[in-house]
DNA sequence: TAATTCGCTAGACCGA
DNA sequence: TCGGTCTAGCGAA
């Protein structure tokens, strides 16, 4: 590291009397921390103006009198020469010959707050403004291409550290970029912490003392190791447990009281760079800081208490000159974007299911009494607080490499890119790339467009209608990123829509628009280079690993592409984006729909027959045909596709079986195959979906397997007749039978009844919190006369008390009959002795 | 503060 | 008791 290279950490801006100034947090070699002051960067936004030249003379001047006429000089403005926007307004004023002209200005304002007073001033004057929301620190973080990680900072000689003084002073802040990016991830103090609280008659944030908190922190070994692999998980990691008024253990730093605990935990988390938290947002940092308050002290994160910042409908909390990583967040966009697959969010759910290891869950109530309990209890409460926070810092070294990568894809710190939305992260992307094109980014709309989009949906995807029943031998096919690849190949992007050049009319899909053949789009553009780029570096991985080393750092970075690439299409027609545009969105899944349709009927007169399709797949039925006949098709339909699109091969199965629905027809979405090597893909049955029991999910995927492997239901049959004796005799233990359901919104705003809102509405009689986002378990009871009725959360069940008939021939038999039925089998078969037992003749 | 559309199914409710 | 309509949830891609 030379003199002038650091870590960014952070950057804030303050204002102060005169100006809105950035912050920007770093840290060198040493590990020796810094902040560093531009005073050279101003709040800005752009307006329109339009009217012949001198009435906009005439319009600037008067700006001028009526904003902040009582702030002399708190504004600058400039015309915008260079811009985009301008050029092409220049080439429409020559060709429709017109005096009338629109120039686009730039607005510089000292302090933020005068940017906003703009705004208002602006509206009520009607001049059309552009780029007015874009916080202060992003804009800071888009205009210089920053992301949090390695940084060069150049300056003037004469200029020291800490403290700043006022005069000039010129700053270039540049992200070094290497091979190794990741590796200041290395030179982080990374730590993440974790409080347990008393338990009191009524819960509110800091309303009880805390009584234990752990911090795991990062400890550094095989340094040279690490470097090569970039993988983080040979880190070790180092806990410490603070509590008081316990007995005494060697696992705990015993402290005199709450305040004490408080002093040491805010030690230790000072002399880290990335504090992370399992929903600190919302409960660990308020927490302590309200705890601070009642024992009349301080908490402070770098000279300064912690802020929550509105982040929607909670909170976020940011911290000065550090980055608070909330892993909740990170485990909410992965579960979100399909990464991973869990039910309930909490750490044991997520040490379990994400990592393989069991971790006992404990009440809160039993967090309470264990806390002064006996020896064992303290030992049992002391490793749940300890593996809290392990697994805590373990989702962070695991899943923040992504996280960083799309810091830098989007010019984000890592506290806004862990907790984006999608679409956020594609407009940050698209907002980074219009600056470096001087390209003026298009405005949010207002809600009455928004609704108005919202109720005029696009035509989406085609789904082809399978061929129930059992079959053998399939091909499955898929096309590699169709819709950004249909984007990129057509040349998609809202510039390029329905040029006026009649030779680019070829381009047209059908639903009748047309892409510009000419000059490349913005969305193209951008994609095209992700695409090639994750290409890359799949390639790169694949070659690493080939020869034993799993790198972390490049999986993550083909991974952030993807998502990135993926919310292109559905981006292009949310409602709330500023590129929104629904003749884009459009043309995507039209062109999708006629590659899907051309490419069945190629493989018909292939001499395939199709089985199945879903909007970017082909399940072909092989039946005397060989898979070199599967490759040769593949060649043949590769050589007509356009360059970046290519359809490919996903696998071959050796058996695979489609449903009839209730009403006739067989069921799109909804399959299960079985590759050469018998293992099993179950896709859209009950035993993927989280509202069905456990005990009907692993029948009917017993059912699939027997069925599949042999390719005759005898076994399956006899076995589904076990499990109907097994619930019969009310043996049944409770969590095979409970059913999970989100409550998705308020009780009160239900129009329809349902098992769940019976079930949080018997519940929340008995005193339990519930609202929106409650993750509900319930079992079907004896209680009551409908569903509904019988309906009660898991936890207020008694062992046996379960509705037999309920769970045969509403959860069991639904499931396996779907299945049983493509081979001939009825309901009363499974429940009757049915066709083996020799009973049926008897009748 | 929220990426899209397509599709299946359950359970309540209503009227015949 | 049945079928039709509606609300609601969740999954596929």
């Amino acid at each position: 590291m030379k003199s002038n290279e650091f870590v960014l950490l952070d950057v804030k801006y303050e204002t102060n009397q005169d100006f809105s100034s950035i912050y920007l947090y770093l840290k060198n070699e040493e590990g020796k921390s810094f902040w560093y002051k531009d005073d050279e960067f101003h709040p800005y936004l752009y307006i329109k103006l339009v009217g012949e030249e001198k009435e906009i003379q005439e319009k600037i001047y008067s700006l001028k009198e009526k904003i902040f006429s009582n702030e002399e000089e708190s504004f600058k403005i400039h015309e915008v020469i260079d811009f985009e926007n301008n050029k092409l307004q220049k080439e429409d004023q020559i060709k429709n010959n017109s005096s009338q002209i629109e120039k686009y200005f730039k607005i510089y304002f000292k302090k933020v707050s005068h940017l906003m007073q703009a705004r208002k001033e602006l509206n009520e004057l009607n001049i059309e403004k552009f780029e007015y929301d874009i916080p202060f620190v992003k804009r800071y973080f888009i205009d210089k291409n920053l992301a949090v990680g390695k940084v060069t900072v150049t300056f003037d000689e004469k200029k020291r550290f800490v403290p700043i003084d006022e005069t000039y002073n010129e700053l270039i802040i540049k992200l070094i970029e290497n091979n190794k990016e990741n590796e200041f991830f290395l030179d982080l103090e990374i730590g993440a912490f974790d409080i347990e609280t008393k338990l009191g008659p009524k819960f509110d944030i800091g309303l009880e003392p805390i009584i234990m908190a752990s911090i795991a922190r990062n400890v550094k070994q095989n340094m040279v190791e690490l470097n090569q692999t970039n993988n983080f998980q040979t880190l070790h990691v180092n806990t410490t447990i603070y509590s008081y008024k316990t007995r005494k253990s060697p696992n705990l730093i015993s402290v005199d009281n709450e305040l004490e605990l408080i002093k040491e935990v805010e030690k230790e988390l000072n002399q880290l760079d990335l504090i992370v938290t399992y929903n600190g947002d919302n409960f660990d940092l308020p927490y302590v800081k309200k705890r601070a308050e009642k024992n009349k002290t301080d908490f402070f994160i770098e000279t300064q208490t912690i802020r929550s910042k509105r982040h929607g409908l909670d909170n976020a909390v940011e911290l000065k000159g550090k980055q608070h990583i909330d892993a909740y967040q990170i485990i909410k966009f992965l579960e979100r974007t399909g990464a991973i697959n869990i039910t309930k969010l909490d750490l044991e759910n997520v040490s379990e299911k994400v990592f393989g290891i069991y971790k006992k869950k404990l009440s809160p109530k039993e967090i309470d009494s264990f806390w002064q309990g006996t020896k064992a209890e303290l030992e049992e409460l002391i490793d749940y607080n300890k593996k809290d926070s392990e697994t805590t810092i373990r989702i962070v070294n695991d899943f923040l490499p992504l996280f960083i990568e799309i810091s830098k894809l989007t010019s984000q710190t890592m506290q806004d890119s862990t907790r984006s939305s999608t679409s956020q992260m594609i407009e940050d992307l698209l907002l980074k790339e219009t600056s470096k094109r001087k390209i003026i980014a298009p405005n949010k709309a207002h809600e009455g467009e928004i609704r108005e989009r919202i109720n005029n949906p696009i035509k989406g995807a085609f789904v082809k209608e399978p061929i129930p029943g059992l079959h053998e031998n399939i091909a499955v096919l898929d096309f590699a990123s169709l819709y950004p690849s249909i984007i990129i190949s057509h040349n998609i992007s809202p510039e390029t829509l329905n040029c006026g050049h009649d030779e680019c009319k070829k381009n047209s899909c059908s639903d009748g628009t047309h892409f510009c053949l000419k000059k490349k789009g913005l969305f193209p553009e951008i994609l095209e280079k992700l695409l090639k780029e994750r290409l890359r570096i799949k390639k790169e991985y694949k070659e690493k690993k080939k020869n034993g080393v799993d790198d972390k750092v490049l999986f993550a970075k083909q991974w952030a592409l993807k998502i990135i690439l993926n919310s292109a299409y559905g981006y292009l027609g949310y409602a709330r984006a500023r590129w929104y545009n629904r003749d884009c969105a459009s043309a995507t899944t039209a062109f999708a729909r006629e590659y899907i349709h051309s490419t069945i009927k190629k493989a018909t007169d292939f001499g395939f027959d199709v089985l199945y399709g879903d909007t970017d797949s082909n399940f072909l039925l092989m039946n005397d045909k060989t898979k070199k006949d599967v490759e040769d098709f593949l060649k043949q339909i590769n050589n007509e596709l356009p360059e970046t699109m290519e359809l490919e091969l996903d696998g071959y199965y050796k058996r695979g079986i489609f449903v009839t629905k209730k009403e006739g027809g067989a069921a799109k979405k909804r399959y299960a195959l079985i590759d050469e090597k018998n293992n099993l893909k179950i896709v859209g049955f009950e035993y993927v979906r989280r509202d069905w029991c456990r005990l009907a999910k692993e029948t009917q995927k017993k059912v699939i397997e027997l069925v599949l492997e042999k390719g005759e239901p005898t076994e399956a049959a006899n076995y589904v007749r076990k499990i109907i004796k097994e619930l019969k005799e009310g043996q049944v233990k409770k969590e095979e039978l409970t059913i999970m359901t989100l409550l998705k919104r308020k009780l009160e705003d239900y129009d329809a009844t349902g098992p769940h809102t019976e079930a949080a509405r018997k519940a929340i009689e008995k005193g339990k919190d519930i609202g929106i986002g409650s993750m509900l378990s319930f079992i079907i009871t004896k209680n009551g006369k409908t569903i509904s009725e019988k309906a009660e959360l898991e936890e207020f069940v008694n062992v046996g008390n379960y509705d037999s008939d309920y769970y045969i021939h509403n959860q069991i038999l639904p499931a396996v009959i779907k299945i049983l039925k493509e081979l001939d089998y009825t309901e009363d078969d499974l429940i009757n002795g049915g066709k083996q037992s020799g009973l049926g003749q008897w009748f």
